[in-house]
DNA sequence: ATGAAAGCGCTAACAG
DNA sequence: CTGTTAGCGCTTTCAT
């Protein structure tokens, strides 16, 4: 069995309450006090347990990190980020990936919230209404998703879907598709929003799509059989499996069909042609959901509502539109 | 502040002890009183408090599982494999990334040892003496490393890397680079005493090389310089990179230089020249690794080692070697 | 079948 | 500066 603050207390002939501040109080202590338990501590390998520690103070010093699909690479850099700045500042993050099932998202909550001190909700699949409910139970920081009054991390997503609109039809694409995402993304719906605002081109669009390479690969019959030019997919694995699904049925990217991505995530680079993208600040947003999430475990007003910028990353899937 | 154990005996006109059996040992409470208790708890939204269950017990029903970089495609069908499988049995699965650094691998586990009930590391960089002695805090399953006497999933890599030596030698490659991976993976070692045992060719070992798409761009250059016709990668983010970066230069892909991935990630089944790889089972071990971590939690023998086989996936990277 | 009481490892007043 | 005392939410003997 591993050391205890008593085992730490008998060995170094103070009491519990002592040894207790010397780790989380260290001022407190006599300094001579101090060196002596913390060698005595460090020879019996001990180190305080968090656990225990959360039980009285009510500070698990943990936090959540809840995501709809890690395969997906739009996530791990968010939460890499997270998971780099939370350390600094001695928390630590848990990730969890829900499968893109509710029902498991809000299991997933329930067992969390107990064992962290709050947690980062990154394009939840869940309502707005059940995650309100679920707000008294733990504190949250949504991204990717507008829930009254709750802080929240958005990447203005719409902007980003208008660059893109006029960047096709700057490039005379007077026909587009948008290949929205799944039922209950935001970010999709934000999309569609920007879509349907369009001036000067038609968009049509289709869905719901599986935000996966797969779903994207489906999509291409679709694509060709209505006749667009341009397509902006609701991210870059879509945008990556049409183009090989156009590919395979003889469809030229960008020279008949131009495609455009969100997320801008690594194999997008690397990929041919290399993918024309809306860029996510998916760091960024991870390191402030963080501080926000910290922050709102202090005293008073927590920023509501932080926006960050998307921007459009021009490469080689866009071209003129075909006469 | 949510409901606890007390509110709920409160409610329910029963001592505390009979509101935990209800929970934790339904049959010992006769049934009409569990009912009630029952129907109160859920009134009250009351849920067993996991942490301090834990601090009784001795059993958080938390499992730790803690890689190297979880932007690597590689791992994330072993995430999500060992998070089903551990729900399934009421475990909590809890990811943490050590940015391949060992440093904060060894503080991850400190951190965790006292939240989880075991720990699965994966493809770990730390060295097996540490390992060893990090063990005495917490028990492990070790992924893609051979420990001494510690419960081991292993990928049969080395098997995998000669099937792809042969499958590059019957292409009549004579002379092939292998493109090493990170300093302390054990895969990678494997990978070089596979390299070293191959007969009928010359295998030239370049690296380290990080285990990314850049580390394979990185690499192009002195790939071309040796003069080799054929290369294994570490892994098929490195082959991708390398492919890249070959092409960059002029040089055709399996036109000229064949290239070998490991891992069979899906962006490599979707790139364009497909991607010859060596497939990993990595579902599969992500729930072996849940099931001995499990085991090794009951009484007795737990097995010690259980090799996955891997195999061979021809796509379009290589082609016979050029005259 | 249920109640009473002790205790898991730790922190937090409150004294001294 | 350090010791005393409660108690966090829960499980677990031991009684009854």
């Amino acid at each position: 069995m591993a050391a205890t603050i008593r085992d730490v207390a008998r060995a170094s002939g103070v009491h519990v309450s002592t040894v207790s501040r010397t780790f989380s109080a260290p001022h407190l202590v006599n300094s001579e006090t101090r060196n002596r338990v913390l060698a005595v501590a460090e020879d019996l390998g001990y180190r305080p347990n968090r656990a225990a520690r959360a039980l009285t103070t009510g500070r698990t010093h943990n936090i959540g990190l809840i995501v709809a699909d890690i395969s997906n690479p739009f996530f791990p850099p968010l939460i890499k980020a997270a998971q780099a700045h939370a350390r600094a500042r001695d928390y630590h993050v848990f990730v969890a990936d829900t499968d893109e099932d509710p029902l498991v998202e809000e299991e997933l909550i329930h067992t969390l919230a107990k064992q962290v001190d709050g947690v980062l909700l990154c394009s939840p699949r869940l309502s707005n209404r059940v995650i309100e409910r679920l707000h008294a139970d733990v504190p949250f920081v949504v991204v990717n998703r507008r829930v009254k009054g709750m802080p929240t991390i958005l990447m203005d997503i719409g902007q980003g879907a208008r660059l893109a609109i006029e960047h096709l039809a700057g490039l005379g694409h007077r026909r587009i598709a948008l290949l929205s995402g799944p039922t209950g993304s935001w970010t999709s719906g934000e999309m569609c929003a920007a879509a349907a605002a369009a001036e000067g081109v038609e968009v049509v669009i289709m869905g719901p799509n599986a935000p996966t390479e797969r779903g994207g690969l489906a999509a291409a019959a679709e694509v060709i059989g209505s006749g667009v030019t341009g397509v902006l997919a609701y991210n870059d694995l879509v945008a990556i499996g049409l183009i090989e699904g156009l590919y395979e049925r003889g469809v030229r990217v960008p020279g008949e069909i131009s495609v455009v991505g969100v997320d801008d995530i690594v194999s997008g680079r690397l990929n041919r042609p290399k993918l024309t993208t809306v860029a996510m600040p998916t760091a960024a947003a991870g390191r402030m959901a963080v501080d926000l999430l910290l922050h709102s475990f202090g005293d008073g007003a927590t920023p509501t509502l932080a926006t960050l910028e998307t921007s459009l990353v021009v490469r080689e899937s866009t071209g003129e539109a075909q006469k």
